[in-house]
DNA sequence: AGCACGCCGACT
DNA sequence: GTCGGCGTGCTC
């Protein structure tokens, strides 16, 4: 007889991460099983083989046709100890669900193999492929703008490993990037498989089985959750845009693609991993400058841009004529860009129409019965929403507290910037693109109409900074740049620098002249000077000191404790008792807080935290795995809010 | 995840 | 006294 360490996969809660099962034959570690468990029988991963233990134990129901690679084994358990978190979530994570079902598998479409173009390359481009190739490390961080052509150098890196009939893998942030990518691998004459969040459960198990038994090596491309594929024998991850906070998993299991990545590479003897993109995570780069990993530079093709650039100062209001959210020097490059034919695109990284409803007699403001935070008002729905859940409202006619019919709307998001160009351009094509956009609708739908100039005027938030190509394009406007850096939370300036560089990396990618304006309130501050001149350099120095001085990532680790009670004041003083008993028990951490949670009452609960920090990192991870109950809990968070 | 256990408030 | 709410703990 048998005795087997199991976990079963996608359970909660218990000590013991892993319950004994016998079986009559031999199953290796990896192997899939059904188990008897409580009541009913489950999924389960073997994750060992033990002696007969000293209680009665309960059989195997069953072997699946599915495997874990021991490579994907080793990092789910080493996942479980890095980040503090159940081995069953992170199988649960890592496994397609409906595991042994069986599937009816269509004969899918011939994969399309265009033929070869053989690109020549830019001798900076040389540079940073040999660079790569030469090295020895497992790490490497390719740092280069958008238009440097890093995706060259990621084809011609993954050419190499295929030809040595390795796999590789191509993780993006998002999808809509994605086929354009994809296209550049297809030419390769090997297997693209594009893993996307549109796919259906069966078919993601009928995928994972035909990686689990390729025989030739393949190019898979997908979101962070690609980096669980079955592949056997990898040659080459690459985290494009790297410093996307999708990379960043906030649910459970908590982790970041990144740190799996490196591990995922160090788990395949061999294999590199190249971590792309033009604002590297201020963190990233200090662990980069400060072990050996390479950084390789791609400089911008010389002479490729032809932009100007003006900062208009929202504070000196002499620079608005009659118009409230457009400067004088924006309408005016607004209006010339129109008359050209060209295109304009307005960045503003707000939704709705207004960011909340006042009323002028008392002070009334519309909130969300849920979250408790002010609803948006969305003008073309008449409606007003809250951002965070969703919920819907009528707008009302008059004040619900003292039926004054004056109800003031405060700020304004894109579809408010939408109505004015509407107003002011009443014969131009317009388009806003964000996520109250109908999903068909979509940037990567109309991606042709605004490749060919169809769209003159594109407005959007967070979308449209990142890898949009627009060769018509001339005026590029941000409405407000610093909206992002009102956040209190630690990386807010690294946000707004990254959304500011990404922004101004829109314009002039046709070598056309140009115009950028950026109106903001804080002309002076590093995020949107050094954003605006795409200066990361500049930027890393400035924003490394501030780090320091306030102990924070890279100079520290950080773990997020959150709690939550019926009672502000219960969970405040849940907080405060666990501050003490943190200090009382462990030496090497330091203990911030207790504070309420930046959306502090939600739904029927107040949310409390405390953000722990120490120079060892695993101290915080013991502090994590011995929390009481009620207690919730974030490793290396990329904000505190 | 489910499901049982057990400790406190509400009620025939 | 007992019914049942849900917070807590267990499943080999």
């Amino acid at each position: 007889m048998h005795y087997l360490l199991i976990c079963p996969v996608g359970v909660i809660g218990g000590q013991s991460d892993s319950l004994t099962y016998h079986y009559d034959v031999a199953c290796p570690t990896g192997t899939v099983v059904k188990i008897p468990f409580g009541k009913k029988t489950v999924t389960g991963v073997v994750v060992d083989t033990v002696a007969k233990p000293g209680f009665t134990t309960k059989a195997i129901a069953g072997i699946l046709s599915e495997t874990l690679t021991p490579e994907l084994l080793q990092l789910a358990i080493w996942m479980s100890e890095y980040y503090a978190s159940r081995l069953s979530l992170v199988l649960q994570a890592m496994l397609p669900r409906g595991l042994g079902t069986e599937r009816r598998i269509k004969n899918d479409a011939p994969a399309l193999n265009k033929k070869t173009k053989n690109l020549t390359l830019s001798s900076d481009q040389q540079k940073a492929l040999n660079a790569i190739r030469k090295s020895k490390d497992i790490t490497h961080l390719l740092h280069g703008v958008t238009g440097s052509g890093k995706t060259t150098v990621y084809r011609e890196l993954a050419k190499d490993n295929l030809s040595a009939a390795q796999s590789v893998l191509i993780l993006v942030p998002e999808i809509a990037l994605t086929p354009q990518l994809a296209g550049e691998f297809a030419g390769l004459g090997y297997e693209v498989t594009v893993l996307h969040s549109g796919l259906t459960e069966a078919q993601r198990h009928i995928l994972w089985q035909k990686i689990l038994v390729a025989k030739k090596p393949l190019i898979i491309i997908g979101p962070r959750s690609a980096l669980f594929s079955p592949l056997k024998n990898i040659g080459l991850i690459v985290v494009d845009e790297c410093h996307e906070p999708s990379y960043q998993q906030d649910s459970q299991p908590k982790y970041s693609a990144l740190r799996v990545a490196r591990k995922l590479a160090e788990l395949h003897p061999g294999s590199k991993l190249v971590l792309g993109s033009a604002t590297p995570l201020l963190t990233d780069y200090f662990i980069a400058q400060s072990t050996n990993t390479k950084i390789v530079q791609l400089p911008a093709p010389i002479a490729s841009r032809n932009t100007k650039i003006e900062l208009v100062d929202l504070r000196e209001r002499e620079d608005f004529g009659s118009h409230p959210l457009f400067s004088k020097p924006l309408l005016a490059a607004m209006k010339q860009t129109i008359l050209n034919g060209k295109q304009v695109l307005l960045f503003h990284n707000r939704r709705g129409t207004a960011r909340m409803s006042l009323c002028t007699h008392c002070g009334w403001v519309a909130e969300c019965p849920n979250c408790h935070l002010p609803m948006r008002l969305h003008h073309d729905a008449g409606e007003l929403r809250c951002h965070v859940c969703g919920h819907k409202d009528r707008l009302p006619q008059l004040c619900p507290e003292c039926k004054n019919p004056d109800i003031d709307f405060k700020g304004f998001g894109s579809k408010r910037i939408e109505q004015e160009v509407k107003r002011l351009f009443p014969q131009v094509s317009v388009a806003r693109f964000d996520s109250d956009t109908p999903a068909k609708q979509q940037l990567h739908h109309r991606y042709d109409e605004l490749k060919d100039n169809k769209i003159k005027v594109i407005i959007g938030t967070q979308g449209i900074a990142k890898g949009l190509d627009l060769p018509h394009l001339d005026t590029v406007g941000i409405v407000q740049a610093d909206s992002e850096l009102f956040i209190p939370d630690y990386s807010s300036s690294e946000r707004s620098f990254q959304l500011t560089a990404q922004v101004i990396g829109r314009a002039g990618r046709g070598g056309q002249a140009s115009t950028v304006i950026i109106q903001t309130f804080n002309p002076d501050h590093p995020a949107i000077r050094y954003g605006v001149t795409e200066d990361y350099k500049a930027f890393y120095k400035y924003e490394v000191k501030e780090r320091e001085a306030e102990h924070m990532p890279p100079f520290t680790y950080l773990l997020q404790l959150t709690t939550s009670y019926a009672s502000s004041a219960t969970a405040e003083k849940a907080a405060t008792d666990l501050k003490r008993t943190l200090k009382n028990t462990y030496e090497d951490v330091s203990v911030r807080g207790p504070s309420p949670a930046f959306h502090e009452h939600r739904g029927r609960s107040f949310y409390w935290q405390l953000v722990v920090s120490s120079h060892k990192r695993s101290a915080l991870v013991e502090v994590a795995k011995n929390l009481p109950s009620r207690w919730q809990f974030m490793l290396d968070p990329i904000n505190l809010l």
